[in-house]
DNA sequence: CGGTTCGTTGAGGCCCATCAATCTATGTGG
DNA sequence: CCACATAGATTGATGGGCCTCAACGAACCG
């Protein structure tokens, strides 16, 4: 019962076990050994084509899934049929870290751009993390940067208007997807506006009109699935967005032992 | 420079050491050894009074707050002014998670309700997490449950009515307090309307209408900072609440090794 | 070339915000 | 015990931000 949208990556080279291009390896709690040991328990990558579910609302998966490539999201969905997005996967994220020790899972997940998939087998997650501290102490952390996020993403929802969601959303992502050079940034941005409207508790049609009046103030220009800020400060100014709360910056770690 | 605010317990007996009635000890990862070891480290409780912020915005922290009783909020300020809780902190919670390796924080932590802190300092923390595996796995597990109410917290705020929103807050405090008996439901509820409105992203004078209607419907009674929900299964219809996302059930735990 | 997805535009209306009072409860000091 | 202050709850009038519904345009694709 192959899906034939799950596929093993095509040609001869595959890309590197992946990891390495993870979030999880840019965390400053792991040792050498403990690389070793998290790339040698891991799944060989494989493509996941955009519009699969990674897993569904409660139900329950077996292993931690990282996005070398690609884009994910974390939804649920309410009784009259709308959605709301939890959080954004983009290349580098660990997109299902609830499964680690919750079931089931209260978030779907599913791609919205092709991705590249390596899975880590639960059980073996479990094993690692209880003999290598590093490994515990590296899934708490990306679970409090999680965390973080998803504080800051209350805020707008909560706080701000519709035109300050969406320029957070963009300087937020900018970081994120590590497309900022000087005051510029560019980056592929593969939403549709309807799954920003979905991210942002708004509607489709409102998220048009907003992204309009975005470019015409010249914060954004957007040219098929690319974004680009061309004043990234006068953008996060108009966002009051301050980056921080992404925690990118490798704070002075506290030593494992 | 002592403040005020804080004290030691009255009287000749002060509560025992605490941590046991706090969501830490309900974790299905700790051994005996490891109670032990965590009820050591931690410091003598004390009583802080409504109003006094635990900590502050950008600051740093150098220990975890268990909440042993009392209510405190986890809140950002806007450019604006305006404000927007990320959490509620309710007698058992662990108030400040993010401390444990993230700084500065980005939520101030207020007491909103006279409370008993107990504090486990973060180098303690850190080093017990280090050694035994079921301390880091309990503190990855708080950090997930506490991801999966933010991620509802977010299909609150952005997805759902105004009344919605109300009466799916009151649905989880009556779990989460644990005042069910049978169908009904009661517990003491310490937040202002003022503090309802910043916790679900709307305006005082709103909230107060809002509940109006919804004690003119029956669903809820309130009579001096107590709430009494008479008829629960009617008002979870109206929230469209499922509790599984609270994660109270002690699902079958992964054994630590 | 027809189908599908996504973006765009317009008209109308509702939910909730805003502003401003009033009312009540509680506490405080003289 | 009353005058007074303060915090919180309540009420009314008005307006705006965003939703809803509905249609059309544009790009992509087999």
């Amino acid at each position: 019962m192959q899906d034939p949208r799950i596929s093993r990556p095509p040609g001869r080279f595959r890309p590197r076990a992946g990891l390495a291009d993870t979030r999880l390896w840019a965390s400053p709690y792991l040792s050498e050994e403990e690389r070793t040991a998290l790339s040698e328990a891991v799944r060989t990558p494989r493509m996941v084509d955009a519009g699969f579910d990674l897993c569904r609302e409660g139900e329950s998966v077996d292993a931690l899934l990282f996005l070398v490539d690609g884009w994910a999201i974390r939804h649920s969905t309410t009784g009259d049929g709308s959605r709301q997005i939890a959080a954004l996967a983009v290349p580098g994220d660990l997109a299902n870290l609830d499964s680690f020790l919750l079931e089931p899972i209260d978030c779907g997940v599913r791609v919205i751009k092709r991705a590249t998939v390596v899975a880590l087998p639960r059980d073996k997650a479990l094993a690692l993390a209880a003999e290598h501290p590093g490994i515990a102490r590296t899934f708490t952390w990306l679970a409090l940067i999680e965390n973080a996020v998803l504080a800051e993403w209350a805020v707008s929802l909560g706080r701000r208007s519709s035109k300050e969601r969406l320029a957070h959303l963009f300087c937020e992502l900018s970081v994120r997807l590590g497309g900022e050079t000087g005051n510029e940034s560019g980056f592929e941005l593969p939403l549709t506006q309807e799954q920003l409207a979905d991210a942002l508790g708004l509607t489709p049609v409102h998220i048009n009109r907003v992204m309009q009046q975005l470019r015409a103030e010249g914060l954004i220009a957007t040219a098929s699935r690319v974004m680009t800020i061309p004043d990234l400060a006068k953008l996060r100014r108009t966002a009051e967005f301050d980056p921080r709360y992404l925690h990118t910056d490798q704070e002075v770690p506290a030593p494992v032992r």
